[in-house]
RNA sequence: GCGCCCGUAGCGUAGUUGGAUAACGCGCAGCCCUCCGAAGGCUGAGAUCGGGGGUUCGAAUCCCUCCGGGCGCACCA
């Protein structure tokens, strides 16, 4: 083959090379075994030793052939290499085993992959844009306290997810609830109004499912600020509203602040008030009442949840008049149905059993399967062997910022999207800002660092000519693991899209970090000879790209030296 | 009681559209710095994948059942 680097236009890269295999397998398939049904997928083996690559696609044939699985896949390789051997030629070893096809593939194709990493950076994990729109839906609460633990976990698995998409050829639209029409909002405008009344009143009485957080009477100072004593004797219930109001635009503005603090951006910020206001809840419900599945029962608008497999009917609207919150995600949700090809919601841990409901309204509407919900588990919070209190009730609540002062944005978000967003985290604020081999964050940062340390030492000119150098004395074994790690991200980012699942971005970092430092250990990048040394320069950069992105995507920095 | 999630090495987890001798990190026992960042690398011990049945050429993965944990079951949000 040509050196991959002079020609990295034309270049076989390793999906090709196995797209070209399966193509070449169904041929020979359709020749050996007429009227089969071949189905070529790949994995990678556990065990090195079985190759980058296996497929059993033998074992889809055995019935066709009325043969072993091994003597198919043995008939299968040997009419490949005799029809095909410009496809055999992409591959270093094809070997049949125990029923499944080994695959190897040629040196030239990873390095045709580390030239097109070198060359195209962030470009090579890109898909081209398609357009298929996604609504996201993340972090979403209350603007009654600032961002806690929980949304945090939320924000960083949603904004890994909607970055992930963007790269991916997706036209993601990224929201951000406000529930500000319920009984909770008029709650938090009592619980300041009362505080507000303290300042001037140490005996005034604070209502008894009040908010109790500090922050609610630095709410109060700061009404007071604008206000002064203009609600001292106004009629309380426009008291409580306009405290209510002021209280929402505050604590909104702040929450706003934490998720940009934190590198997380939203398209939209909707109020649910404006949502009832603007009559597009009442669009919804009325689209519901079409469909013949709202009845009314003792006053109140009931949605026939049952018919879609929910365990009762769900209330739209009480008896006294007023919507319920469910009403107006019914409504929204109906709109973001007709706008996306998928709406994905991720909620809190004690949203656990409004999944069915959202399934039904879906489903009611008209568009089963669009709708995808995800549930952010529960984190616990430690500081080395202490349990961190954080009991809303009492008033400790520990907020994202506090958090962030703690221990930064890097090792927060890292850790809240290192784990499967269904399994519970337990977040150690000690572990996280420790320098050690404990501490992932520090493990992948390092290799980032320690990457850039080396072009730097290498200097601009050498690192210039590897660029365009022939790779063809990569050849080690740790040079092509690498290799093809860094080869992976593309699929890898689409299967984070695909199953919604961005704690692979971080294990998928920890191993190219893990990868690179094998490499380094092994082989000598600086070496003597001018060729290997720049190939080797080259795998560095291609390296240091992929850690970038793969950290970008999560929202962590790669620091240059640490 | 009903529903959802979970049970994988001492600990924390990945793998769950079925694939070969079950993977990663920590911890543990050792080893590797005259040399590019040791915040690193290597070797080793450690698992009847909660139990039992079933489907399959093949099950951690699919089905049934039991046990053990978490959460949810409002005309709250």
């Amino acid at each position: 083959m040509e050196s991959a680097a002079v020609d990295a236009e034309h270049a076989v890269l390793p999906d090709d090379a196995l797209r070209s295999f399966a193509d070449a397998i169904r041929e020979s398939a359709a020749g050996l075994y007429p009227g089969n049904d071949a189905t070529v997928g790949f994995e990678a083996p556990r065990r090195p030793e079985f190759g980058e690559f296996a497929t059993n696609v033998a074992f889809s044939l055995v019935r066709a052939a009325r043969r072993g699985p091994q003597e198919v896949a043995q008939a299968l390789v040997a009419d490949l290499h005799a029809r095909a051997p410009r496809v055999a030629a992409l591959f270093a070893s094809i070997e049949p085993v125990a029923g499944f096809i080994n695959l190897r593939l040629a040196p030239a194709i990873w390095q045709a992959a580390v030239a097109r990493i070198v060359r195209d950076g962030e470009a090579f994990a890109r898909a081209s844009h398609h357009g298929t729109r996604i609504s996201l839906e993340f972090g979403s609460a209350n603007p009654t306290g600032p961002l806690v633990v929980v949304q945090g976990r939320a924000l960083s698995i949603g904004d890994a997810l909607a970055r992930t998409m963007r790269l991916r050829g997706y036209d993601v639209f990224v929201e951000w609830i406000i529930n500000d029409a319920g009984g909770q909002l008029e709650m938090l405008g009592r619980s300041l109004f009362a505080r507000y009344r303290q300042l001037t009143d140490p005996n005034y009485p604070f209502p008894e499912e009040g908010y109790p957080g500090e922050y609610v009477t630095d709410l109060a100072r700061r009404l007071r600020e604008r206000d002064g004593e203009r609600w001292m004797n106004a009629p309380e219930s426009e008291c409580i509203e306009a405290a209510a109001r002021f209280a929402r635009d505050e604590l909104v503005a702040e929450q706003r602040r934490s998720a940009e603090r934190f590198g997380v951006r939203y398209d939209l910020w909707q109020s649910e008030r404006e949502l009832h206001e603007s009559g597009r809840v009442a669009a919804g419900i009325e689209r519901l009442k079409e469909l013949g599945l709202t009845y009314e029962e003792e006053g109140a608008l009931f949605f026939r949840a049952t018919r879609f497999g929910d365990d009762k009917d769900r209330v739209l609207v009480r008896s006294d008049g007023r919507p319920t919150y469910y009403c107006a995600d019914v409504a929204y949700h109906y709109e973001k149905l007709r706008r996306a090809d998928r709406v994905i919601d991720i909620l809190g841990p004690d949203h656990h059993g409004y999944i069915g409901r959202l399934h039904g309204l879906a489903a009611a509407f008209g568009y089963p399967g669009r709708l995808e919900v995800l549930i952010a588990q529960h984190v616990t919070l430690m500081r080395g062997e202490e349990q961190v209190s954080m009991s809303k009730r009492a008033g400790q609540l520990v907020t994202l910022d506090e958090i962030l002062d703690e221990v930064g944005v890097d090792a927060t978000r890292f850790f809240f999207a290192m784990l499967a967003t269904d399994t519970p985290l337990t977040f150690d604020l000690k572990l996280a800002v420790e320098q050690s081999n404990d501490n992932p964050v520090y493990y992948v940062q390092y290799g980032h660092a320690r990457i850039v340390s080396v072009l730097r030492k290498a200097g601009d000119a050498d690192v210039e000519a590897a660029r365009v150098a022939a790779l063809d004395p990569l050849v080690h074994p740790a040079e092509i693991a690498l290799a093809g790690r860094l080869a992976e991200l593309p699929n890898l980012a689409q299967s984070v899209v695909e199953q919604l699942a961005p704690h692979r971005l971080a294990r998928y970092a920890r191993d190219v970090a893990s990868d690179f430092h094998q490499f380094y250990t092994e082989c000598r990048i600086l070496a003597e000879e001018r060729e290997v040394r720049l190939a080797r320069l080259a795998l560095c950069l291609a390296a240091q790209r992929v850690l970038a992105i793969s950290l970008d995507l999560l929202g962590v920095k790669a620091p240059d030296s640490m």
